[in-house]
DNA sequence: GTCTATAACCGGATAGAC
DNA sequence: GTCTATCCGGTTATAGAC
C-alpha cells in the first residue's frame, strides 16, 4: 500500500536489517529518553553500527522523525480498519477515526511535541506542505475521502472535493492540541475530538442555507488556496 | 506600554549599549543570511563582543527571535494606530490591523520561516503558549480586544469574551499561509486576509441565528479550552 | 555499486577566571 | 559584565570492505 520509506530503500538484505535497526533503536531510545536527549552516536551504537552508517540510511535525524510518522500511519490505518469497514454514519466515521489518531500516537505523547516542532517548521524539508513529505500527506488526504466516500452523507460536489485536505488539516489541529494536552487520560482532546466532528458535520448538513451560501464559496475558495500553496 | 525583552533588562548603561548591538547585529546578519547561517559567532563579532557576552543577554539563539517577535510587534502598534484611531467599522478594523501584521513583517519574509518554525515547536521555551511567551501574547490578544471594543458591532457577552483570542490563533494562521506564500507582492495572502476577514464578520453577525446557536456554544468551549490550555 | 567505519568539522551552548 | 577555553552533538568527508 505505501513505501515506508522516503529516501531509497536499501538494495540489499543486509542493508535491510541495518536500516531496521537504526530505526527499532531510534523509536526505543526517543520513547527513553525523549527526541533531544536522544543523540545520533546512541541510536548507531544500540543499532549496533557505525555513527556514519547511520547517515547512509538516514539522511538527517529529522528523515527517523518521518520514518517516525509513517509508523504511526501504519498503525492508525491497520486501527480504524474495522471502523471503516462496518460504520457508515460520516459523524461516527470521522470521530473514530481521530480518536484512533490520538490513541495510536498516546505511547508517544511525551516526545511528540519535538517531533512535531521539527516537522511543522516550515524551513524543515520535513514540513507537511512540502516535498519530501508529499507521499505520506497524499496518503493521509486519501484516507480522510475514504471516510468521506465510504459513508452515506450526500455532499455537494464542491465541498466533497476539498473536505478530505480540510480534514487533513483539522487532523494536524487536533495533534497540536494534543501534543499541549495534561489533561488525566487525556480527556480534553478526546472531548475537543468529538466537539468538532460534531460540528464539522453539522455545518456541513447546514452548508446548504441560503445564508450561508457566501460563506461555503468562501471557504471552500480559501481552502483551494491553502491546498494549492502546499 | 511594553518591556521589550523577555529577560531581564542589562543593569548598566554599558550593558543596554552591549545587548542592543547584539539584537542590532542578529537583525541585520538575518537580513543577509537568514536564520541557520547566522552564526552566534558571526552575531557576536558584529555586535564587537565575544561569544559569552552575547549568552549573558540572551540565554540562546532562539531568545533573539523571541526578541525579534517584540521588535516587530512594536513596528506594527505604531503602524496600526492611525486606522484604530479613525475607523470604527469592525470588519475594517481587523482587516487593517492583520494586513498591517503581514506589510510589518514583509521585509523579514525570507528568514521567517525559520524562526516561525522554532518559535512554533511546542518543545521550545519560546513557543506561543508557553511561560517565556506569555507577556507577548497577552499583548497580542490585548491588541485584539481593542480591535473589537473600539468598533461599533454589537456582540453577545460570551463572544466577546472569547474573540480576541481567536483573533490571535487567526493571526498565526495567516502568518503561517504568508510564509508559504511565493506570489507576486504576496497578493494570494493580502487576498486570504480580505475573504477570511469579511467571513469572521459576517459569521459573527449569524451568530444569533437559532440554526447556529448550538455550534455557537460549541465553537465558544472550544476557543475556551484552547485557551487554557495555554 | 552498496555498505561500513573512522576522523574531522562546525556551531550552539557552558564553565569559570578576571 | 566580559572574556577564553571547552564541551557536545549533528553532520560531512573520505577511505576501505563486501
Amino acid at each position: 500500500m505505501s513505501i515506508s520509506s522516503v529516501t531509497e530503500p536499501p538494495k540489499t538484505k543486509r542493508g535491510e536489517t541495518s536500516r531496521a535497526a537504526i530505526f527499532d533503536a531510534a523509536l526505543a531510545l526517543f520513547l527513553e529518553r525523549g527526541y533531544e536527549a536522544t543523540t545520533m552516536r546512541a541510536i548507531a551504537e544500540r543499532a549496533g553500527v557505525s555513527l556514519g552508517s547511520s547517515y547512509h540510511y538516514f539522511a538527517s535525524k529529522e528523515h527517523l522523525v518521518l520514518e517516525f510518522y509513517w509508523h504511526t500511519h501504519q498503525l492508525h490505518v491497520a486501527a480504524i480498519a474495522p471502523l471503516l469497514a462496518r460504520e457508515h454514519d460520516l459523524a461516527a466515521r470521522l470521530r473514530g477515526v481521530v480518536r484512533a489518531v490520538i490513541v495510536t500516537c498516546e505511547p508517544f505523547h511525551a516526545f511528540a511535541g519535538a517531533i512535531f516542532g521539527t516537522v511543522a517548521n516550515p524551513a524543515s524539508p520535513l514540513n507537511p506542505f512540502g516535498r519530501e513529505a508529499k507521499a505520506l500527506r497524499d496518503e493521509v488526504i486519501e484516507l480522510y475521502a475514504g471516510v468521506v466516500k465510504g459513508s452515506d452523507a450526500r455532499l455537494p460536489a464542491d465541498i466533497a472535493t476539498e473536505l478530505p485536505t480540510l480534514l487533513w488539516l483539522y487532523q494536524m489541529g487536533i495533534l497540536y492540541f494534543w501534543i499541549f494536552d495534561r489533561s488525566q487520560g487525556r480527556l480534553r482532546t478526546l472531548d475537543v475530538i468529538d466537539q468538532t466532528t460534531d460540528l464539522i458535520v453539522r455545518l456541513l448538513g447546514l452548508a446548504n442555507l441560503p445564508v450561508l451560501r457566501g460563506s461555503r464559496k468562501r471557504v471552500l475558495g480559501l481552502v483551494r488556496s491553502i491546498a494549492a500553496g502546499a
